[in-house]
DNA sequence: AAGCATTAAATCGCGTACGATATAAATATC
DNA sequence: GATATTTATATCGTACGCGATTTAATGCTT
């Protein structure tokens, strides 16, 4: 038999190809790809729209609150939520008990946005050639793989 | 009974942590910040250190080569080769049969940051807190989605 | 061989994304 | 109640990442 190296599921993994972390980068941009064409039109980054999708949920978040459930920083989402004020998406105010705090709030124009979100979701989830249930499974699996990244990450 | 809505698994998400494409964003960003700290001391970043693990797997290849494997375009790729190139792990050639390609081979230097990716690997792997088989068949099941999503993107 | 389309990289402009730092407000400590 | 520390955003510098365009080389067609 000729000394072709055995590759077993106990060893590490070693080609970009079979690294969790690449296969996840990778996946991201095809995302990012796929959402441009639809976000094009409604004059949205994919970010940008992530970022209303949060809002769409729970309107009136402050900056933190925002950057927790996107996993951004304040460096990241203050620039982004500035150009979706000046979109006219989205109002931002300093808090008056805290004037530390800025709160996100939604215009009219960022909440009709959202009547496009069902469409833009539908023609996602048919790319991904998943259906809804499997789809469900792997969503709570990368989130608790994520999670469990983050957590060793913690800056305390 | 309240009127509190039902959600079956053959609603389509709406709230951002249902989607998959939120998810796999997050779950990339979270993958960066845990390899900063260790590629910080090699001197690399998240997006030079996985063209590097292409090269360790095949030398030689071109850049357009390259983009296929990270999915990347040349726009982002060319700027990445050359500070590798400037940092000394990378050597970029024009090809002499075609002149249009250009063909990136690994320096000692960048051979020899190999020899530091066992350690990282481990350390990612430990911090999904996933066993090599469950990461394994993750790793299956995302490339799957994002080829399938990559192929309704193509520009044919 | 000349002209035209195609291809491979590179360049450009814009928008993320981060860590490090700055600023200013709130809180804690003395 | 003045000072120190912490906290919430914002700013800055660097590096992606993309689409659109450019440049230069190759291939194709006649």
């Amino acid at each position: 038999m000729p000394a072709k190296k055995k590759v077993s599921k106990n060893d590490l993994p070693t080609s970009a190809g079979d690294l969790i972390c690449f296969t996840i980068y990778s996946a991201g941009h095809a995302f990012n790809r796929a959402y441009h064409p639809m976000l094009k039109e409604l004059g949205l980054t994919y970010p940008q729209y992530i970022a209303l999708t949060v809002l769409w949920e729970q309107d009136g978040l402050s900056v933190g609150e925002m950057g927790e459930k996107l996993k951004l920083e304040s460096s990241t989402l203050t620039p982004l939520l500035k150009r979706l004020e000046k979109l006219g998406h989205v109002a931002r105010k300093r808090g008056t008990t805290d004037e530390r705090q800025v709160f996100v709030t939604l215009t009219k124009s960022g909440r009709d946005l959202k009547k496009s979100s069902p469409d833009i979701t539908r023609c996602i989830v048919e790319a991904t050639g998943f259906d809804l249930k499997k789809l469900d499974a792997l969503v709570k699996t990368v989130a608790s793989l994520r999670d469990n990244v983050l957590d060793t990450t913690e800056k305390t």
